[in-house]
DNA sequence: TAATTCGTTTAAACCCTTTTAGCATTTTAT
DNA sequence: ATAAAATGCTAAAAGGGTTTAAACGAATTA
């Protein structure tokens, strides 16, 4: 941690040039023909005297950062902030670094933050786009900038993504409450948005409420909305049509569900929610969802955007994890039922 | 989005040199005695070719990154995700950037972070010390980088830091549960650590014991333990000791605390946990939880690291956050016994 | 013996700013 | 009228690396 010892140090010490240790350090050595001895003696001394590049010296001159930008929804959601501690960690291991941001569904901050990246020259992005972000995405793209989409993609662009089978995973889910012979009325909870995942989910609601030739109950709720506005609009959509089970599209909205049957001291329908919280499996009874695995994600984000970055993807990557259905207590179907 | 411009095509364009663009644009211009014609001229072109100066030659030249290295226990925990999220928008709304980590109380993984950063020549620190760190810290503070402990400080080592008022949070909770005279026998779950905020929590809680001259019950858990082992120890020691209430050192010891009820089918005793959880709002009974202003917390955190980083702090920054105790139907004392 | 080629190494340019030191020119003081 | 100070601006160095183009001695070929 003493002064920083620089590359012009070691070339001094060692009576060789700059150039020469930066090509052994680069390993260039055996395409720059250098000596196997003096590569040796380089490579041992800089481990010696634990030298390392000034990052950004480096990245002046290469024009590489070896910064990755994150720019997700929330990261106080656990859905995202659990995927970018993995994303963190194999980037780390890749010797990257991130520089996250939350954009809160915000477009004019989310192309604050692009742009703020793209002025400290971030090697590539991972980003959950908001409604309205398509021209800046397509500007990143048509000027070659690494970009992998995830948790939902820009129908209309040609990029990169990784998402979740939401089709059927929200299929799966309102297939598992109507299995249920005792819900006949099944809603569905969403928000004011046609990004991809809200209208995957979407359909694939619908396609099982078709299959059973039920009525569809859907509520969609403003994303900025304050907390009791959602809190009552929830309250009525549940209890004025009598539901017997709902299917949440995000985590926060069932919570926001939880809320309702809590202070209105509502009976609990029967629930399943997208993206699992610790909150879910400890409720009681547990909440059912359909959960993403988040270790898959992180790594097919990450790996996508380094290869892409290295030049390594002969094509895009369109990338669906399958959905997972975990049944917990409030939906489970009763046992005289099942029996 | 375009190819970018340099403040070289400034100059060129405006037919003045180099020096003359950079000192108008950092504010030098009256110190450098340069005309105020000639400073509006070169304004209005930056601001009409959307100029920015490259960061990282910005940096490479003056040493400052403008970015902070945020280095905390677990992103995924949402109280660190909440205060960093708070950290985030204050330090973007300066002019910084935030790189963060999350170093699962790993000193080892803490000390490679640091270096990181320090290699990256980060301009300042905001670290959730683990136990061992002290040198490391040392070694920074002695190179006078720019350092705020958080969550945590370390005795030995004067260094500005923010934590809670952590001793009068465990006491006034202890004190709480203790008022109601059903509860005797009242247990305190920690975690096997010497770090400060576990200290204070403990301190606070015996000087309740005390005062009410109870018997004390603790439980340390390690921090590393796998989750069914810590779930097992917390039901028998819960169990075996006839605990009728709680108080949890973190919030994550309270949900395994939930886990051992709900998987050994026990009777929920009371309970008060350290930082909330949307969990403990929505259980049913909610449970109390002794609450750090997390805005509060970000805001001095990030204020007073500026700061240093200014060299605008005379001294020291130790600031101690009041705790409050914010009661939920699990602890609350029972209405007949009240009146 | 002069001209090439080969294997190694390096001087110098480059990345883009900030900052130091200084140069004309004009104004003020003596 | 002349020296000193203020004015308005700039050339060049610095920051710490990477990379291009070239140099150099030795070995090979013409």
């Amino acid at each position: 941690m003493k002064k920083r010892i620089l590359i012009s140090d070691i070339a001094k010490n060692l009576g060789v040039s700059v150039t020469t240790v930066s090509f052994i350090l680069n390993g260039k050595a055996k395409e720059k023909r250098i000596s196997e001895g003096l590569t040796k003696r380089v490579l041992d001394y800089v481990k010696k005297v634990g030298y390392k590049p000034n990052q950004l010296a480096q990245s002046l001159r290469t024009g590489q950062s070896k910064i990755l930008g994150l720019i997700v929804e929330d990261i106080s959601n656990p859905f995202f902030s659990n995927v970018a501690k993995f994303i963190e960690r194999i980037a780390y291991d890749n010797g990257y670094h991130i520089i996250y941001c939350s954009m809160d569904n915000d477009v004019t901050k989310a192309k604050e933050l692009i742009q703020l990246f793209y002025d400290r020259q971030v090697d590539g992005y991972i980003i959950t786009p908001p409604e309205g972000l398509d021209d800046t995405i397509e500007n990143l793209l048509k000027n070659n900038v690494p970009v992998v989409l995830f948790d939902r993609y820009i129908p209309s662009l040609e990029t990169n993504y990784v998402v979740l089978d939401n089709f059927n995973g929200a299929f799966n889910a309102t297939k598992h409450l109507l299995e249920n012979p005792n819900n006949k009325r099944v809603g569905f909870v969403s928000l004011f948005s046609n990004q991809t995942q809200m209208r995957d989910r979407l359909d694939g609601y619908m396609k099982a409420i078709d299959d059973f030739e039920q009525q569809a109950f859907i509520k969609k709720i403003k994303i900025d909305e304050d907390e009791d506005s959602s809190i009552e609009q929830l309250h009525d959509f549940i209890d004025s049509n009598n539901l017997d089970a709902v299917l949440f599209a995000t985590n926060y909205l069932a919570i926001k569900g939880l809320m309702a049957v809590k202070q209105y001291n509502m009976e609990l329908p029967h629930m399943v929610a997208f993206d699992d919280h610790t909150l879910f499996s400890l409720y009681e009874p547990g909440i059912s969802v359909v959960t993403q695995d988040t270790a898959a994600i992180a790594n097919e984000l990450i790996h996508t955007l380094l290869n892409e970055i290295k030049g390594k993807n002969k094509e895009l990557q369109k990338i669906v994890i399958p959905s997972e259905l975990q049944i917990r207590g409030s939906s489970r179907i009763p046992e005289e039922v099942v029996g």
